[in-house]
DNA sequence: TATAAACGATGCAATATGTATCGTTAATGA
DNA sequence: TCATTAACGATACATATTGCATCGTTTATA
């Protein structure tokens, strides 16, 4: 049973949280994540910078929120129920956010590594949402060898994307894709 | 040709470089990365703050240094020729140094995000070394399909070594090494 | 023994953080 | 309608960190 309790006082505003969302991504994509301040976000946003640290102890939770915000775009698209092209549409997706805001995404790695709680919310508000959504669609595809692990399998797909936009040695691209679709599949009917 | 300049003057301190190297791994491992700052380095290391901005431009410079130092101690054990053995090798050892020092180089990762200049230092000094001494392994199996090329080999194979490292949510464990050597296998002999 | 550069230390301006406080604004509820 | 409550933007402040400059000292080479 979901309580709605109504509470007095101002409500917070959605129009600032937006704000500096997107003023936080926007600093991100031109400075990188290590130049992005909280005043500048402010500035940015057009919002005090109290009220940002009202709601976010520090920068990496802005982060969070972030991202965790763009991908559930991704997990909200509807299954056509064909692997192939459900796959494919996920990579596509996945190739589009990642190359526009990679580098945010890689910080909440970093910023997890030393700090199991914020770890964890990273796992429950974003890792975790979209590895159900490409679980979903890996399952479409019958055969599965009894030897293959699902938590395998998903660690190397999303290892193999996650690989390439931190190094950067090599695109996000179609031949990518390609090579993840053949690969998977041929894993998935051993 | 090797040109071996000797230069007036003081020479640099080794041992003050392998004390910073040291206790800023310790303090990474302890704090994270972004809570360790240049003086507490010092401190730690036994040395001038002075000493360390001589040498090093920030933090992340420290990070690469130490990085490319222990990563070297892998690539330098000698090959057995058989593909099995020596790709299981090269697992083991690969976890024993995730698992010690992860949070190190997913910091490497964060920041050649935001710069192109240090991005490709760390694949110079890191990364590449490592893929090089990992292809050497996996062309000792014969039977390469056409169709699958090494840089996405190496990439899944990395991927999920970084995923596993980053997220934390399994670990690098003789389980995973099994089912690194099953999938790889299978798909070199496509 | 003169020269040169690294060493540890210390000082300093500039910047960022995180907390506290202020008057103002926008909601609820009696 | 009007008291209550909490978010809002702003501003001030103590604290911490950075990166640079300077100092006398130490350890090499020529």
């Amino acid at each position: 049973m979901k309580s709605v309790t109504t509470v007095k006082g101002r409500p917070r505003s959605l129009e600032a949280r937006q704000a500096i969302i997107e003023a936080f991504t926007e600093l991100v994509r031109q400075l990188g994540y290590s130049k992005v301040t909280i005043d500048g976000v402010a500035k940015a946003a057009g919002v005090g910078r109290s009220t940002i640290y009202r709601w976010y102890k520090d920068k990496s939770e802005i982060a969070l929120d972030a991202a965790s915000d763009y991908s559930l775009q991704t997990v909200h698209m509807p299954l056509s129920g064909d692997f192939e092209s459900d796959f494919r549409a996920f990579l596509q997706n996945t190739f589009a956010i990642g190359n526009e805001l990679g580098t945010m995404y890689t910080v909440l790695m970093a910023e997890a590594q030393a700090n199991t709680e914020f770890a964890k919310r990273v796992w429950d508000k974003y890792s975790s949402i979209r590895r159900e959504h490409l679980e979903e669609i890996l399952k479409q595809k019958g055969g599965w060898p009894a030897s293959l692990s699902t938590t395998f399998m998903l660690d190397l797909v999303f290892g193999g994307i996650w690989y390439r936009l931190m190094s950067g040695h090599a695109p996000l691209d179609d031949t990518f894709a390609d090579e993840l679709y053949d690969s998977v599949s041929h894993l998935l009917s051993k």
